[in-house]
Parts: structure tokens; C-alpha cells; sequence
DNA sequence: AACACCGCCTGAGCGC
DNA sequence: TGCGCTCAGGCGGTGT
């Protein structure tokens, strides 16, 4: 399940593959993984319309364009073309963008070939995840000025404006992308623990201090991560199908039960924010 | 306005 | 061995 180290490992390694690349054809397999400027928000998946979705124009995938960057906010990835035409990816749960696989596999949604001959494919089972196509830089500037500071560069200041006045616990806040882009179940639990700080708390509760101790801490499991190649709890590989190996430094997700690394006692769980949540009694108050 | 909750979807992991 | 069941979870939509 990708979170924002896993997305940041993938940007990093598509870079020197796409960058500068045009894209010779691109190829839709799933008309409902897109969703175009004019579509309904959430895609034609969750839309009610009985109407059928407008045909897509190549371009929007970028066909014929060539690539400039490779941007990313949270777990969001925008590959972004000199046209200014900006191909928008989330990964949802499952989701996959690399350039190996089976080509008969019928969880590939969409494949991109390159004037380099390669193929980039993007694959996704269960479909949590989609491409959003927009017609420009502007576009993207306006949909990642609805997401919360990134993860990555978090500080203390910053979080804490965004706890402010909110009453649901912390991990809830932690986990909404306009509070803070980027975290998610993983690394929330991972972050409240290492800040010693229960996943139950009120946001508009935690002190100053606390407020400045969440930040760092989550700074610290994200660039942990991030330098461990991502993490990988169920299928996450990287563009060139190395799996990352972080799952070795999770200190409670997918650890209930099990002694807490720090004072041994046992590892609680619990429902917080609809999520699977694990901390220890002991260390986090 | 702020937040809770639903439903999408499929494979992993389980019990029998 | 193999079947069928449960569950996980990001996130947009809807309800309170």
C-alpha cells in the first residue's frame, strides 16, 4: 500500500526513465481509472449519470507529449509535460506504475510507449487508485493548494495550525490529506508512537510541545522510510520491480499483541478513524 | 462547518 | 488440496 515513501521512491525512479521522453502512443485499457477536466469529481465509477463518459482525447494522456518533470505532493504523482498538459496518479491501495510486466495481465489499465521503446504500464487490482488528466500546470497548482503541507518538509509551526479547533483524534487528522499530505495508516501509527503520543487524543489537545514532537516524528518514519526504498506490506515494488524493504522497521503496524520495542509490555488495537490502529498503553500518552 | 460513515474492489489469509 | 468467507484500506460522496 503505497504512502508517500513509496511514492517519492517511485518518482525518484522514473525520473532519469521518462524525463525528456515523448510519448509515442498512449493507451487506455479502463475508461473509468480516468478522469477528464470535464468528468464528474470522483470519476465515472462512483458518477450516478446514466449518460456515457466522453470519448478521451489522446493528448490527455499525454500522447505526443514530451516529458518535463516529475512532481509529487503527498502521495500524489504528477507527471507534467512541456505542453504544461499534466497527467495526475494516485496509487489508491494496489496501484502500480512500472515499465516490466505480463502484457496480458488484466489489471493493467493504462501503458504509455516511450521513444525510448520501453513501455510504462500502469496497474492497479482493486481500482482505489486513478489517473486525473489536466490541462495544465495551473490545474495541478490548484488541486495541491487543497492538500495539507507534504510530510516530507513538515514542521512543528505548521502542524500545529492545522490541529487547531479540531476536535477528532489525532490520528484522524493525521490521516486527512488536507490536514497533512502524505500520511497514512502505516505511518500514522508509526509517528504517534514515536512522538509517544496515543492515536485517540483530541488534535486541538496535543501541547505545543507535543504539536512540535508529532512533526519531527513524522518526518523521522518518512525519511526512515524513504531511505529504506519504501516500505512494502503487500505488493509495493518500485518501476524497476525491486521490492522496498522498510517492513522490517515498523515498530507497532501489524504488531498487536506483540511486545512494544521500547517497554516490552503488550501492543494495543483498536478501531480509530474507521483504521486498524495499534500503539502501546505504556508509551503513549 | 466539521466530521462520521458508506461503498467501491480484489487478493491475501484464514478455517474447515 | 481447495473452497468460501472475511477483511483490509484511500478517498470521494453523502448524511448528520
Amino acid at each position: 500500500m503505497p504512502e508517500l515513501p513509496e511514492v517519492e521512491t517511485l518518482r525518484r525512479s522514473l525520473e532519469p526513465l521518462l524525463l525528456g521522453r515523448r510519448i509515442h502512443r498512449a493507451t487506455l485499457l479502463r475508461r473509468d481509472v480516468l478522469v477528464l477536466p470535464g468528468d464528474p469529481p470522483g470519476g465515472w465509477t462512483r458518477s450516478r449519470s446514466s449518460s456515457n463518459p466522453p470519448p478521451v482525447p489522446p493528448a490527455a494522456l499525454l500522447e505526443g507529449e514530451v516529458v518535463d518533470v516529475l512532481l509529487r505532493r503527498g502521495k500524489q504523482l504528477a507527471i507534467a509535460s512541456k505542453s504544461g498538459r499534466t497527467l495526475l496518479v494516485h496509487l489508491g491501495m494496489t496501484g502500480s506504475l512500472r515499465l516490466t510486466g505480463d502484457p496480458t495481465d488484466t489489471h493493467v489499465h493504462a501503458r504509455w510507449l516511450l521513444d525510448s521503446g520501453q513501455t510504462l504500464l500502469f496497474r492497479d487490482p482493486r481500482r482505489f487508485g486513478g489517473l486525473w488528466a489536466l490541462n495544465s500546470r495551473n490545474d495541478l497548482a490548484a488541486r495541491w493548494a487543497a492538500l495539507g503541507p507534504d510530510a516530507l518538509s513538515l514542521d512543528g509551526p505548521a502542524l500545529r495550525t492545522r490541529l487547531t479547533g479540531s476536535h477528532r483524534p489525532i490520528k484522524a487528522a493525521l490521516l486527512d490529506q488536507t490536514c497533512v499530505a502524505g500520511v497514512g495508516n502505516i505511518y500514522a501509527d508509526e509517528a504517534l508512537f514515536l512522538a509517544g503520543i496515543r492515536p485517540t487524543r483530541r488534535a486541538s489537545r496535543l501541547s505545543r510541545a507535543e504539536g512540535d514532537a508529532l512533526a519531527a516524528a513524522i518526518g523521522t518514519v518518512m525519511h526512515r522510510a524513504l531511505a529504506a526504498g519504501g516500505s512494502t506490506l503487500r505488493d509495493y515494488v518500485n518501476a524497476v520491480g525491486s521490492p522496498g524493504n522498510a517492513q522490517a522497521g515498523h515498530q507497532v503496524y501489524g504488531r498487536a499483541g506483540l511486545a512494544c520495542l521500547r517497554c516490552g509490555g503488550p501492543l494495543s488495537d483498536g478501531l480509530v478513524a474507521q483504521r486498524q490502529t495499534v500503539w502501546c498503553r505504556r508509551c503513549q500518552k
